[in-house]
DNA sequence: CTGTATCCCTTAAGATACTG
DNA sequence: CAGTATCTTAAGGGATACAG
């Protein structure tokens, strides 16, 4: 048996695992966490579980087709619970897992970084379309 | 005339934007973040410039249309600057702005999740397709 | 309330060929 | 080398209707 740490083991696979190469595992799992929906759904779990109906309340204008299948993908790749509570009507909860809360700063620091950074995106957008 | 310092203007903007609104402007930028070839990009320019063939071999698989899209949008979001030297052939580097050393960590922050927890979203994958 | 399925349209993006 | 233009396919995503 392995006798090494989490600790070790996420190291290495730090240096096994490479996104800039095409055949790698991790340029489809950027792929799925660059997506704008997942760094809305994520953010959103901020403070505890919460129902669908919440969440789609709190992202304006995402579709129910959309927080559906984000969360799907999100729960299958580890990063939130899904729980059914058997009432009438049903009530389901999502809540970010332990893996999901270590994804968390990053997704909030992006859509911080937007809403922080927007004026001078706005600025040199106005500068780059005044050239000839 | 206002003031306000930009340390000032930044937290004031920070309250007035929300990407959690559908209308905010911010929603856009967040979707324009939130691209993989950009998470890609951004981190391939650590270490001062790049040529556009550099970038290419760096990021295995990025078509040359793809490239020359990403770079011209951060270069329009002020994010990247674009250098051209009048040789034969032409050369162009590419260079991160201060705007764009802003967003750098963030970006490489989503690039290195996703290399150190790949192990940990194939484990949930597994537990997941496992069940009936 | 939550979720699935279908239709349909828009956009993303790879491949290819061609210009400065 | 760097970039543009065009074509074609694949994927994203909204609307609607229906089921548990």
């Amino acid at each position: 048996m392995a006798t090494t740490t989490a600790q070790q083991r996420r190291e290495q696979a730090k240096r096994e695992y490479d996104a800039f190469l095409d055949a790698c595992p991790t340029r489809e799992l950027l792929s799925r966490l660059t997506d704008k929906w997942v760094a809305l759904v994520v953010p959103a779990l901020a403070g505890g579980p919460q129902r669908h109906s919440e969440l789609a309340a709190r992202i304006a204008g995402v579709s129910q087709k959309m927080l559906t299948q984000t969360l799907r993908t999100l729960e299958r790749d580890g990063l939130v619970t899904r729980t059914v509570t058997a009432s009438v009507p049903v009530r389901v909860d999502y809540e970010l897992t332990p893996l999901g809360h270590e994804l968390f700063p990053v997704m909030i620091a992006i859509k911080a970084w937007a809403e922080t950074h927007m004026d001078q995106v706005f600025e040199a957008r106005a500068h780059f379309d005044a050239k000839p």
